[in-house]
DNA sequence: TTTCATGTAATTATATATGTTACGTGATGG
DNA sequence: CCATCACGTAACATATATAATTACATGAAA
């Protein structure tokens, strides 16, 4: 892995947890499932715990449960309880004594909180359920070719 | 300096050259403006020359010149000349074999190119000349204040 | 009380961006 | 024509960010 992908992660391992609703899931079982490690999904799941989107127990038996129905649970949600920085624009001075630079960070700060927004508004309106209904018709396709779910052979 | 911040850089040095007017300046003039080293300007500015925003001369009294009047360069020009990545949002996987993952990408990737589209038709409303008329007021101000332009003293 | 699983700190590895050095090319002035 | 200047670029070094890994503590269940 290379870039911030805690989003994709989340998400892709969030899908494969709702396949098997009410079990509790290990952190191993679900690192398997991102080709990751156990420590990363810990940290990645800990701020989706804080957001109440999923639950963890310890102990025998334990792991990680959905909290919430796949349709209660948006992108956006998903996106905030990560934290993540999401725009990669950054500035070269953050408090320049340049009044030139001062007019360009104002300038880039406008834009980059708009278009934040707007990003936030477009990933507020997709949920978890969204995404579940668009695997379906991929699964029922191979499953009528005779494949079997590859599921990280490697 | 940490993030991308290339943008932040050529707007910065583009702005100061539109104070100096037609005299060709040395990459060694606009790093000491943005703080950096030549080299780091010349690979910054190589987009905007190719995209036809400066122009740059060898040799004796050579250097790079604004080529476009600050009303005929919008930041989406900058930003595509420049060609940074701009979203942080990266994938777990290229092309991935598990459906959900492929699902995953696919929605991402979707929320993604809407957004850098609603990004790009903020950035192209705002042209360098916009960014020149705030630094106006500024100045004058700190001007009245006895103050003169506190460029990069460190 | 042993085992299992999370919680978290600390360390290492890797990728990206930036800073730096070195040298090539072309243009100008003597 | 040749010394100098300035860009063009490759190669290398450094800094930061993200992810991977290791280690150990805590709590729950058999």
């Amino acid at each position: 892995m290379k870039r911030n992908s805690r989003l994709s992660v989340a998400l892709h391992v969030l899908l494969h947890m709702a396949e098997q609703a009410d079990k509790a899931l290990t952190s191993e079982v679900l690192a398997s499932w991102a080709a990751t490690n156990p420590v990363v999904i810990r940290r990645t799941f800990a701020g989706l715990r804080d957001a109440g989107i999923v639950g963890s127990t310890k102990g025998h038996g334990g792991g990680w449960t959905l909290l919430k129905p796949l349709d209660a649970v948006t992108l956006a949600d998903i996106q905030a309880a990560l934290d993540e920085p999401l725009l990669a624009l950054g500035k070269a001075e953050e408090s320049p004594g340049c009044l030139v630079e001062q007019a360009v960070n104002a300038a880039l700060d406008d834009a980059v909180a708009q278009a934040r927004r707007l990003l936030d508004e477009r990933l507020s309106k997709i949920t978890l359920a969204d995404l579940a209904a668009q695997i379906g018709p991929r699964r029922v396709v191979l499953a009528a070719a005779g494949c079997k779910d590859p599921h990280h052979e490697s």
